[in-house]
DNA sequence: ACCTATTCATAATT
DNA sequence: TAATTATGAATAGGT
């Protein structure tokens, strides 16, 4: 239509070209908005120009439709072939994981399952099993020694406490012991080296760390690991 | 275009919506070729009808298309905001792998073994590095939480066994005093209510808590856990 | 961008 | 469903 009938075959001229692309392209997207309109359909165009700018039209969204377009697909694939239709999805998702993995590359290292390609099914099981049980192993024993080792610290700590109670109940013994004797002592004389001072210091001191570490001793509470 | 002027509304009569839908959509079809062909563009076409049946159209692959419609869609996102990059990439791998496991799961008793396998191991190896993510993470808090422990009761250790010298020193010092103080009373006066063995044996008891606690301090060697 | 001669698409009809 | 045809729509080429 226009003037002159138009053989449909690539536009040479670059700056025509421009322009029946702009009219056509505009034209185009008239006519599917009408079919979608006119006779209920559902459509969906993507155009990329030779410019590589993208238009699209769509009568619900471009990703629906695509989403519904490979559904669609997907279900005839499985009619005429039900055997195929599991490649097909392998093939998807193994090109998405692959764009996936790439991208994700950029922001951290992943280092597993690129060197399993080249293996067996079965051989990537067993690999897999092995892995898994040389894991649990590993996380087993590790956390064996971390119990044990939590375990050991609070008996010692135990021990290290009983003992201090032990020396304060020893050190009032003795500092009874003192006052019985320092009493005694000068009772009967005052020419010795100790002064009455220094005795009382001593005492004083005493109470004080006596004191602190009767504080300490409170129950560890860490998870304890029985279902791991 | 036809005799008579066509509102642009849907065709009510579902015959006729039927027929305009078959004429409309071979025009729009061949006028997608045209664009592609005269203009040197990349066109795809995707119809479905109202009874749900897919046409379509593209002048490379539909496939291709969509892919380039994506990556550029997917361009556009990251120039607008770089960060939503990988989450983009996240969403559309979690929808594809729910589709895929969905199917998977609707036909795996139909298929024979060994496409079972083959969908298994690609299927769980998604679930096991999911799981083997969520795993490292609660292993790596749990972890976090038995080193603390052993650091904290290290410090308290290492603090009631700083307590036990101070009272040892203590005792050692009363037990000096203690001795001159014996040695002066007794010099003088010897009816007291103290016995001499008494506090004989009372001094030989504090030095053996004593040699026994100083033996205590070794030091702890767990493994430090920074590369789990 | 606009114009318009001309071709094309298609609505109504058979 | 297919062919025919009258007519409106799209557009090529020119301005």
């Amino acid at each position: 239509m226009g003037r002159g009938k138009t053989v449909i075959q690539k536009i040479d001229d670059s700056t025509s070209r421009q322009v029946t692309f702009s009219k056509r392209r505009k034209g185009l997207i008239k006519k599917a908005k009408e079919l979608a309109i006119l006779c209920d359909a559902e459509v969906c165009l993507i155009i990329f120009s030779s410019t590589d700018k993208l238009y699209d039209f769509a009568s619900s969204s471009v990703k629906s439709t695509i989403e519904r377009f490979n559904t669609t697909k997907m279900e005839q694939q499985q009619l005429l072939n039900p055997a195929s239709e599991v490649k097909f999805w392998q093939r998807e998702a193994e090109t998405l994981r692959q764009e996936l993995h790439s991208l994700q590359e950029n922001h951290r290292r992943q280092l597993t399952g690129e060197q399993l390609n080249g293996l067996s099914v079965k051989d990537l099981r067993n690999l897999e099993s092995q892995l898994e049980m040389s894991l649990r192993g590993i996380r087993m024993k590790r956390e064996h020694l971390l119990t044990n080792e939590i375990k050991e610290l609070t008996r010692k700590r135990s021990l290290l406490h009983h003992e201090n109670l032990e020396l304060s109940r020893k050190v009032q013994r003795i500092r009874q012991e003192n006052v019985e004797l320092y009493k005694k002592a000068y009772a009967t004389s005052n020419t010795n080296g100790l002064g009455h001072h220094e005795l009382v210091d001593a005492a004083d001191e005493l109470h004080a760390v006596v004191r602190l570490q009767l504080n300490q001793p409170e129950q560890s509470h860490y998870e304890t690991s029985s279902n791991s």
